[in-house]
RNA sequence: GGACGGGUGGCCGAGUGGCUAAAGGCAGCAGACUGUAAAUCUGCCGCCCCUUGCGGGCUACGGAGGUUCGAAUCCUCCCCCGUCCA
């Protein structure tokens, strides 16, 4: 059985993958698919750098503008959408490259997830309620009685963790080691090649903050205070990384020039932990710098050819 | 010129004689993370050594001296910074 040529980009925010996924797109016949959990939220432009309308009109771009901003959007449902995206491009006889920022998202198109019970509002306000009255560490206690073996893996501090593994107990009845050893669904019949962008890492922090100005310069207040009066603080962007301070600084309870500074050293402690991240996702191809310079390009494509040949 | 206030590890900042390599925060580094993941959490964080241990040595609280068994903490002089008075 032939395999279908897959082609994924990964590596920190502001490191290129997006120039880098168009160049290819455009020398291999591909389409973009992008895996990136803020680039799914509608009307969240700016600041979440998706590809602008003029990219979108020279190579095909999926998973974008998924859902309205007062909705959720979980790995869950990526899973589901990336692979049938994939399947899309692969059926147009188009190579599909994957530009992912969001390892997590990555990890679930390409891994699966085991057959977890998906999320319970109810009992998720539930715990969450506890936590704020008695404490994450209550939550860590409960769990360490239902899942004693998951309790150990996560910290006593870290609600989200604990919610998420005492939810898993409650509706599923059974613990979460169990269900991972169910397995999960990999992604099958791809042959997947991976790139990994790799700058030098004062050379990114650099670029992040000029990103970060040339986006306050296309206008990314303004973007933030439409959005802030159309879907209320509570909206889920307003928890992502820049948003969320353009937020504070509307509300009044700090200065833009706070809000910049915030923004830039929160982006470079994320570009951080993507590195962390993607270090240990297998089989990946690095190359040292950033995707949009044209030496960089041309690597990328010796492997690619290669690559897509061979399979 | 005078009167106060202040100079602490990359930064902010606590500490007024021993329990202090010096709280805490930030930055930085390393890491975890199977359904909110641009989220959330963990560790390290003066230098050197080793038998890697609640181990040893060195250096450190503007500078130089001094008091003391012992000083970031007290005294003297000097150098900077801030505010106020001339």
């Amino acid at each position: 059985m032939s395999l279908r040529p897959l082609v994924v980009i990964v590596g920190p925010t502001a490191g290129g993958k997006s120039a880098l996924g168009l160049f290819l797109a455009e020398k291999l016949g591909g389409e973009i698919v992008v895996c990136d959990s803020t680039q799914v939220y509608r009307h969240f432009d700016i600041g979440t750098a998706k590809p602008t309308a003029e990219e979108r009109k020279r190579v095909r771009h999926h998973l974008l503008d998924l859902c309205e901003p007062t909705e959720g959007f979980t790995a869950g449902d990526y899973l589901r959408l990336g692979r049938q995206a994939l399947g899309g491009v692969s059926r147009r006889g188009k190579l599909p490259i994957v530009t992912a920022g969001t390892g997590l998202y990555l990890r679930a198109l390409l891994e699966g997830l085991s057959p977890l019970p998906p999320r319970s509002p109810e009992l998720r306000a539930r715990l969450q309620e506890r936590a704020d009255r008695k404490g994450s560490s209550y939550l860590h206690r409960l769990l360490a009685r239902v899942d004693p073996q998951s309790a150990r893996g996560i910290s006593p501090q870290d609600a989200p963790k604990l919610i998420r593994a005492l939810e898993v107990v409650f509706v599923a009845r059974r613990p979460r080691g169990e269900l991972f050893r169910e397995g999960r669904p990999r992604l099958e019949g791809y042959s997947v090649t991976k790139l990994g962008l790799l700058p030098e890492r004062s050379a990114l922090y650099a670029r992040i903050e000029a990103r970060i100005e040339q986006m306050l310069a296309a206008g990314w207040l303004e973007e933030t205070k439409r959005l802030h009066e159309r879907f209320g603080d509570s909206a889920k962007p307003f928890g992502f990384i820049g948003y969320k301070q353009l937020a504070a600084q509307l509300r009044g309870e700090i200065s833009l020039a706070e809000a910049v500074t915030l923004i830039k050293q929160e982006t470079r402690n994320f570009a951080k932990r993507q590195f962390t991240w993607f270090r240990k996702e297998p089989e990946v191809e690095w190359l040292a710098g950033f995707g949009d310079a044209a030496t960089l390009q041309a690597e990328a494509l010796v492997r690619l050819r290669a690559a897509v040949r061979g399979s």
